[in-house]
DNA sequence: AGCACGCCGACT
DNA sequence: GTCGGCGTGCTC
């Protein structure tokens, strides 16, 4: 052995980086001399032949043996990602089994974060004068004297002149450049800025609350009041103690179609604008909250899940609002539970955590029995309010007309409320004109030729969309496999269609149609704030509306099809058909005037719908945690879908039958499949899927691992693994 | 995620 | 004969 080089390198140490890519474990780099680096910095590091942004996971690792270990290259002046928030990381990383980078990704989710922010530049008046004065000069000279601080554009504009003529003053002397900051600040909450008056009860679950805060330590409260009972107020109180504490507080809502009203009601709740926090705000904005998260000075965010990916640093409290809507595990990258996160988050923070329904999840309901969650309850509706009364209609003996979906008694109810100047809302959890589109001739339905199911018509959109893959079409003239003219026909009802019927029944009422596809964000909204101001006389909409709207002068609500969402093969179909039609019905009464819910069925005997009638909820619920318990089902068993995919259905069938035959023999873990996905094709690919289904104590993870572990899916092949699914999609 | 490398269709 | 389609594989 000799040893070529002048001299023999000093060691350089070795740390390892996260990189936001879909990779599955941390690279490692050396550290040059000159750098001092802890774990959680950001850096850049070189990767093939471009630089790569992530995160120092761990410091002083031993270096990968054979392996060339290039530079970190740059450290970023940011301060670092906190232990904390890198525990979080590997922890949902392990759970749900996803790259390590892919979760990091998530959290770096804003453009602009590592560019030095760029300073916005404003111009002050000096003592120096003009060498010439002009008319527009003077105008900005008197200008600037009256107003604060400005930007030229702003200052120009507000003279009504050129910017030339601020510039060229500056130029001379005239005004200063000074430095803005680059974004505007937060204003600082206020806990004291609206003093509420509680109710005796709404007093008693507030003090709960407020102790867990003060406790300063993990746990976790379900605060469980029936619709209207004011719980936002309650836990409005937990967190002005978490600020008055100094901490930061997060506020999570299951869809942004919400944000707009929280932060509304936040704003004069604490006297300032949260910070507002999902997947569709703009870039400048992201940045501007990451940073002030990051740095501390905003106090309060309104978000979707993906918030609890922000830079905390200081997180004191996480409050999950309706934490029972399957929206919290709708999976756009990795799937995870926003509210079982948070719960995590809490755990590893070591702060209180608040989840709040009328309707909670039985998950949540079985850990308060066991003692996990401490449990608050809010009986009665805030004020004057009475809860609704609930009536089933047994569309067996009352059936509509063909063509028609509202029973007699449904339509005399509508009629009877528009008549006392009293608004209604018809409920009908189906998007579109109508559901499937036949050939009366040939009996050929409509379907997308991606995905396996039907294609839906729109017909304000005037077009055939596929609910799974957003693909869209015309409607054709013709059927496309017999070619008669005039042949297709809607079958079934969606809500515009529902609309259709409305109409010429109830003449004259003003009607407003809501679903996510109609209505995205601002119209949205105000269309939700003119239902509010009573604009609309009858309102027809999907599951949107049985989010946590307040409609004072609703006074009935009608359920057009409640048999649909017990109709599906998921196991949580009673329990979400019961949480969909309890809040839909909720929405009815909030106000002084009592409300009532009419809901039609064809199985006006099934225990769910009676439980519901009566108002029995214990008996729902008993009923409902019995069924689980004896099939093993969540959240006395453990479930993960593996779903095998690919571009060719044999090819793709075959690996999930070599797949099969790997399967390791665990007592107590069993695997159903491979079977057909419930959607077999979408997008074009084939779709096998496996459960794996097992107790609470098996690691469900390490089952798959093992399982999995030598498998390398070829070419198109690809191989997901989803824990605790909830769409079994 | 990028970016290079690779193997099959319509062109100067 | 090539230009380029994107499918596949690698990056400390």
């Amino acid at each position: 052995m000799f040893d070529d080089s002048p001299k023999k390198p000093l060691p350089k140490s070795v740390v390892s980086v996260v990189l936001p890519l879909a990779l599955e474990a941390a690279y490692s780099y050396t550290v040059p001399l000159a750098m001092a680096l802890e774990a959680g910095d950001y850096v850049n590091v070189p990767l093939g032949p471009r630089l790569v942004t992530g995160v120092v996971w761990e410091i002083g690792v031993a270096a990968p043996a054979g392996m060339r270990l290039r530079d970190v290259r740059e450290k970023f002046d940011l301060s670092p990602m906190s232990a904390i928030q890198r525990k979080f990381i590997d922890w949902i990383a392990d759970y749900y089994m996803a790259p390590l980078g892919m979760v990091l990704r998530g959290c770096l989710r804003a453009k602009g974060i590592f560019e030095p922010p760029r300073m916005k530049v404003a111009y002050r008046l000096t003592d120096i004068e003009p060498q010439r004065m002009t008319p527009q000069r003077q105008r900005v000279i008197e200008a600037a004297r009256d107003l604060p601080v400005m930007k030229a554009r702003e200052l120009a504009d507000e003279a009504g002149v050129g910017v030339s003529v601020v510039k060229g003053l500056a130029g001379q002397g005239v005004f200063e450049a000074v430095d803005l900051p680059p974004f505007a600040p937060f204003a600082k909450p206020d806990p004291m800025a609206l003093l509420v008056q509680l109710s005796k009860s709404q007093g008693v679950a507030a003090a709960a609350l407020r102790g867990s805060v003060t406790a300063r330590k993990f746990s976790v409260t379900l605060l469980d009041g029936v619709t209207g009972s004011g719980k936002t107020e309650v836990y409005f109180e937990a967190m002005a103690t978490a600020l008055v504490a100094g901490k930061q507080v997060l506020l999570l809502l299951p869809e942004i179609a919400l944000t707009t009203t929280f932060i509304n009601r936040v704003e004069e709740r604490f006297g300032a604008a949260p910070a507002e926090w999902h997947s569709q705000m703009r870039p400048r904005e992201r940045e501007r909250v990451w940073r002030a998260i990051a740095s501390g000075e905003a106090k309060i965010v309104v978000g979707a899940r993906s918030a609890l990916f922000l830079p905390w640093h200081n997180l004191g409290l996480v409050v999950v609002d309706e934490e029972h809507e399957p929206a919290y595990k709708q999976g756009d990258g990795t799937s995870y539970h926003g509210r079982d996160m948070a719960v995590v988050y809490g755990s590893l923070g070591n702060f209180p955590v608040i989840l709040a329904s009328a309707t909670p999840s039985l998950e949540s309901l079985v850990n308060v029995d066991v003692g996990k969650y401490a449990h608050v309850t809010l009986k009665n509706r805030h004020g004057r309010a009475e809860l609704p009364q609930i009536e089933l209609l047994d569309m067996r003996q009352i059936p509509p007309q063909s063509g028609q979906w509202l029973s007699d008694p449904l339509v005399d109810a509508v009629a009877e409320t528009l008549a006392a100047g009293n608004q209604a809302l018809l409920f009908l959890n189906r998007r579109g004109y109508a559901p499937l589109t036949l050939c009366r001739t040939c009996g050929h339905r409509l379907q997308c030729d991606e995905c396996s199911s039907w294609l839906v018509e729109h017909r304000f959109k005037k077009h055939l969309m596929c609910h799974h893959c957003g693909h869209t079409e015309s409607v054709p003239q013709k059927c496309p496999a017999c070619g008669d003219e005039h042949s297709l026909v809607p079958c079934g009802p969606g809500i515009e269609r529902l609309a259709e019927e409305a109409e010429a029944r109830f003449e004259g009422a003003k009607i407003v149609v809501l679903s996510s596809d109609i209505s995205r964000g601002e119209s949205l909204h105000e269309k939700i704030r003119d239902i509010a101001q009573s604009k609309y006389d009858l309102i027809i909409g999907t599951q949107l509306v049985a989010k946590g709207h307040h409609f004072p002068d609703l006074t009935l609500v009608g359920v057009v099809d409640a048999d649909l969402a017990l109709e599906t093969s998921d196991p949580r179909a009673g329990e979400r058909t019961w949480q969909l039609l309890a809040q839909v019905a909720g929405r009815a009464g909030r106000g002084e005037k009592p409300g009532r819910a009419l809901i039609q069925t064809y199985m006006p005997d099934h225990p769910l719908l009676e439980a519901l009638e009566a108002g029995d909820r214990e008996g729902f619920l008993t009923h409902e945690k019995e069924i689980r318990q004896s099939a093993g089902m969540p959240p006395f068993g453990q479930l993960a879908g593996i779903v095998v995919s690919g571009n060719d259905q044999m090819q793709t069938e075959s690996f999930a039958m070599s797949l099969a035959r790997r399967v390791p023999r665990v007592a107590d873990i069993l695997v159903l499949g491979p079977a057909p996905a419930p959607l077999a094709q979408i997008r074009g690919r084939f779709r096998f899927r496996f459960l794996v289904k097992t107790t609470r104590e098996q690691d469900i993870q390490g089952f798959i691992r093992e399982w999995l572990k030598d498998v390398q899916p070829k070419g198109s092949l690809r191989l997901s693994v989803d824990i605790d699914p909830y769409s079994f999609l």
